[in-house]
DNA sequence: GATCTGCTTAGATGTCAGTCAAAATAAACG
DNA sequence: CGTTTATTTTGACTGACATCTAAGCAGATC
């Protein structure tokens, strides 16, 4: 496999690909810059840590509310962390003692319509 | 890791997962079936490949179809086919010489909606 | 400033995944 | 039935990834 560095998903680096997928063919660039998305979804327990810090209280979660959650070492959950960070569907900040995560609504949202079906209204 | 045996993804067996993941927690179970699909979404051939299917006239493509797009060899693309099949984002049948791949949208959409971001009205 | 707690980094290890060449299967066709 | 074409399977190789322990760093508190 070729070397990818995974560069952030933001939205502006990503314009074109507001597209689903079905609609047209994905050119090559397109599928290299999205597939570290997917491949970073594509752990358990990245899944779950996305879930629980984008569905808690106050849309951030602390690692430390994070760490129990699982049955995995806490450096093993902060690389997983760092991935999901890497390829911005995440985002972190330190506030004193603890450091807080927060999910990137516009990443998600990127990558959900990506999958879309849309409606074929005429067939 | 744990063994993981991918089961495919079929609407039944997915049923308590048509929550976007932002609403509320993915339990260890649901995320444990979940992540293989965005695992075979993780590979950038295998993205271009369900796009070449889905977006190809007639919602399906022969093998030959998507062969000829990449650099990679025959057996390569056949093993991402037989990983697309194995989650059911798509489907084949062989019609005489050829063998032709077709989309499941009913896949598709489950994950588009777990990744959906819902409209927050009143805040 | 010594120490405690929260979190990350570094290094090591075992397993998994992507790739290819070669062989196998399957249908068509002479 | 032998050959050709289309696709898959097998087996081997290599690089990537998830995980752990141990060590490092950053605030806070005494």
């Amino acid at each position: 496999m070729s070397k990818q560095s995974i560069g952030p998903l933001t939205p502006v680096a990503m314009d074109d690909c507001r597209v689903p997928l079905v609609n047209e063919p994905l050119n090559a660039d397109q599928a290299e810059r999205l597939a570290p998305s997917f491949k970073a979804l594509g752990d358990p327990i990245r899944l779950r840590l996305l879930s629980l810090i984008a569905s808690h209280e106050g849309g951030e979660a602390c690692v430390c509310d994070l760490t129990d959650a699982f049955d995995v070492s806490a450096p093993t959950i902060s690389h997983h962390l760092k991935v999901l960070r890497a390829i911005g569907l995440v985002t972190s900040e330190r506030r004193g003692t603890w450091i807080y995560y927060r999910a990137e609504p516009a990443a998600l949202d990127l990558l959900s319509t990506l999958l879309s079906v849309p409606q074929e209204v005429g067939v």
